[in-house]
DNA sequence: TTTTATTTTCAATAATACTTGAAAGTTTAG
DNA sequence: CTAAACTTTCAAGTATTATTGAAAATAAAA
């Protein structure tokens, strides 16, 4: 397979990745070519590479910035922005997670917290299969949340970073 | 809280949750009421429950079905088909694994293996730099689908079983 | 200060995804 | 066989989400 049609699948395929997990698809394509494009990239140039709007690049850009895959840079000199993907996937991997948690985890957690907290008789199945389901969800919750603080931290404990080895 | 408004509660909020990850809203509303519910119930009271029509309850059960997580009832003597959510929340996250896994992670190692091939001038910084961007992510991904292999087997090896343990 | 290059915003539009409901299909009972 | 009970399908309609593009804002240069 030739390079160019290389890079139109890579930009596809990280795209129909991303819908499926519930991230905008340009994101994930921008994301995508800035991976794979050794010099940073202009705004001009995404919307070039991509044929998307002035608008939606700038959004897309500014969001891919804020979920901590890409930064801004300066060219000496030059008056124009350039934007590049941190390449380790590994950080990526780690910012996603990391992001998602944040965003999405950690509001569930405090959704199961409350919930948990409607008081019924025992002998009411009713109560008692909500309570269960509750609480077990919450459990699971917790433990994915300590979970993914320790692997992120990582490094620090020898158990832990054995599993992140085999992971990595 | 009274356990009607913590229901309805508990049913948005994994909706939600559902749609951020990619899941339709109703599918996962549809999935909550039948994971509180001490009974199984027909399409006629999830349609009434949640206030949705008669073809949309019929796609989203046998969607739930298809992802493994509910299953169909049929009570002696009456004609209706009934419909029970598996309550055990670890079967819930092994089931979605799987699917997700089966659903995602296997085309994309699919396509990665093909990009794996695409062939270039190592000096060429374009051609390098998506070669490293592709053979990491490949590197990641089947290490992830080994991983998860790995886990959804779980108890045989003492080393994962106790990460299970931890993480259950 | 004025001009020019560049970035940002957002109302309007387009694309996508979800839902409805009535008709067709199936299955069991009489 | 026929009717009644129930399930499935899918074209049309609705809602949600993403995208455009031109105007406004900002910032550097002249």
């Amino acid at each position: 397979m030739e390079l160019a049609e290389g890079k139109q699948k890579f930009i596809e395929a990280w795209g129909r990745i991303g819908s499926e997990w519930g991230i905008n698809r340009t994101m994930a394509q921008v994301h995508a070519l800035l991976l794979i494009s050794p010099e940073a990239l202009t705004t001009e140039e995404v919307m070039e590479e991509l044929n998307i709007s002035r608008g939606n690049a700038n959004m897309t850009l500014r969001d891919l910035i804020n979920w901590g895959l890409i930064e801004k840079q300066h060219k000496p000199g030059e008056r124009k922005e350039y934007f590049a993907a941190d390449k380790d996937i590994w950080n990526v991997a780690r910012q996603v997670a990391k992001e998602r948690k944040k965003r999405e985890l950690e509001p569930m957690l405090k959704v199961l917290k409350e919930l948990s907290t409607v008081e019924g008789d025992k002998n009411d199945r009713a109560y008692a299969t909500f309570n269960k389901s509750v609480t077990d969800i919450n459990k699971l919750a917790n433990n994915a949340d300590r979970m993914i603080d320790t692997m992120l931290k990582a490094e620090e404990s020898w158990f832990w970073s054995s599993v992140l080895k085999i992971f990595k």
